[in-house]
DNA sequence: CGATAAACTGAATGACCATTCAGATGCCGT
DNA sequence: ACGGCATCTGAATGGTCATTCAGTTTATCG
C-alpha cells in the first residue's frame, strides 16, 4: 500500500496533494468519516503538516472543496469546447455526467455535499454554485437549440430544471449502486426524456457510442 | 427548553420515544452529528437509558431506520387507500413526496439516508428497500393507468424508473431551500412531466388544489 | 557560504463522547 | 408486606481524535 515513487513532484507541491488526498478520502469515508490521520497517510505525510498548512480539519475539507470547484469548472469548460452543435453538446453533457470524466460524473461526492450542505455552510455554498452553474450550462445549451431550431420547448428554464433534476435523481442510483442502473441506462434514460422534452426532431446523429471510457478506481 | 408535560404517556413507551426522538435529531444534525446525548435530551432521559434499551448508539440509529420504514409503508398504504382511478392515485403520489406528510416526504432525512447508505449496511439496506417499495407503487399506479386507457405508455418500467428519479432530483432542491424550489413546484414541475411521459388526456379533474397543508416543525 | 524563514515531523495534550457500572426506583405477583 | 425483576439514573472510565508544540530539516537569498 505504501507507493512512494510518483509523488516526488506533483504539481503544486504538497500543499496540492494534500488537498487531492482530502477529496479521495473524502469519497471513501465521507465527510464524517474523514480524519486528520487519513488525509495525512493518503498524501504520505504527517498530521502536523496537514494542520500546518490548514490550520483546523475544517479548513481543510474547506479547501478541498474550491479545489473540487475548480475542476469541475474546468472540466465543464473543456468538454462543453469540443462540441460542435447544441445536441452534441447537450450530449456531452449526459456522458459527464454519466460519470465519464473525473470531476463532474463523481456522483459520491455529490451525495456527500448535499447531505453536508444541510450542514455546513461552506458545503452549502459549495454545492450551491456548482449547481447554479451546471444549469446555467444546460440552460444555455437549451436556448441554443432553440434558436438554431434543433429544439422546441416552451419554456426553456422549466425544461432546464427538469433534466437537471433527472440527473440527480438518476445519479443517486448511480452512486448507490442500484442492480440495474449503469452508467449506459443513465444516458439511455437521460436521453430519451431529453429528446421528448425538447422535441429533439433530427434522428441522426444521435447517441454516437462513447470512444473512450476511463475512469478513476 | 425542558418540557415535561405531555411525556407521560406516550403511546409504546419510553422505548418508542427514543426512536422518534433519535428519527428528529437525525433530522436536524444528521447522522453524523447525532450523539447519544442528543437523543436522550430530545427524549428526555438519561444517557443509560438509551444504551439500556439499545446497546449502542450505532444499534439506536439503526432501530430508528425501521420505525421509518414501518411509517413510511403505513403512510403510503394509507394515503393510496383513500385515492380512486390512476389518475388520482398519481396525484396523490406526487403530494405525498411533495412533502404533505410526515415520513415520505421527509426529504432532508432521505438525503442522510443516501449519504449513510454509502458506508453503512444497515442504511443501504432501508433506503433499498423503501426505494424499491415507493418505485413498485409508482410503477402499479402506472401499469393500472395503462390497462384502464387512462395512460398510454410503451415501457411502464422505463417511465416509472424516470418518473421517480425525477422526484428525488426535485427533492435535493426541495431539501436544501433551494429558492425558487418550493412544495408547489415540486408537484407542478413533477406532474408536467408526468402528463408527457404518460400521455395523460384527460384535462379535467388535473391537479386539485391540497386540502390540508400540515407538516411536521 | 551562513543565516533566516518556511516546511515538516512525531510525540504530547486535552476535549469530547460512547460505553460501563453500581446502585436507586418503581412494579407485580403472592 | 416482600422478593425479584425490569426500568432507570448519573457518575466514572477509557478510547479516539484534533490540535499544540518543541524541535529538525530543507529551501532561499544576501
Amino acid at each position: 500500500m505504501a507507493i512512494v515513487a510518483e509523488e516526488v513532484k506533483a504539481p503544486g507541491g504538497r500543499r496540492e496533494r494534500i488537498l487531492r488526498s482530502t477529496i479521495e478520502v473524502i469519497r471513501e469515508r465521507g465527510f464524517a468519516g474523514t480524519r486528520v490521520s487519513d488525509i495525512a497517510e493518503r498524501a504520505g505525510t504527517s498530521q502536523g503538516l496537514v494542520l500546518y498548512h490548514f490550520g483546523s480539519l475544517a479548513e481543510a475539507l474547506s479547501a478541498s472543496l474550491t479545489l473540487l470547484e475548480d475542476e469541475f469548472y474546468t472540466e465543464l469548460d473543456q468538454e462543453l469546447g469540443l462540441a460542435e452543435g447544441p445536441i452534441d453538446r447537450l450530449w456531452h453533457m449526459a456522458e459527464l455526467a454519466a460519470g465519464y470524466g473525473p470531476a463532474v460524473g463523481d456522483w459520491r461526492l455529490w451525495l456527500e455535499l448535499w447531505a453536508r450542505a444541510m450542514h455546513d455552510d461552506n458545503a452549502r455554498q459549495a454545492r450551491e454554485s456548482l449547481d447554479r452553474r451546471w444549469r446555467a450550462s444546460l440552460l444555455t445549451v437549451i436556448v441554443d437549440g432553440v434558436a438554431s431550431g434543433d429544439f422546441v420547448v416552451a419554456d426553456p428554464t422549466r425544461a432546464s430544471l427538469r433534466l437537471a433534476a433527472l440527473m440527480d435523481g438518476l445519479a443517486i442510483q448511480l452512486a448507490l449502486e442500484d442492480p440495474g442502473m449503469t452508467r449506459a441506462t443513465f444516458t439511455d434514460l437521460w436521453w430519451e426524456a431529453a429528446v421528448l422534452e425538447l422535441q429533439i426532431s433530427d434522428p441522426k446523429r444521435h447517441r454516437p457510442p462513447r470512444k473512450r471510457a476511463r475512469n478513476r478506481a
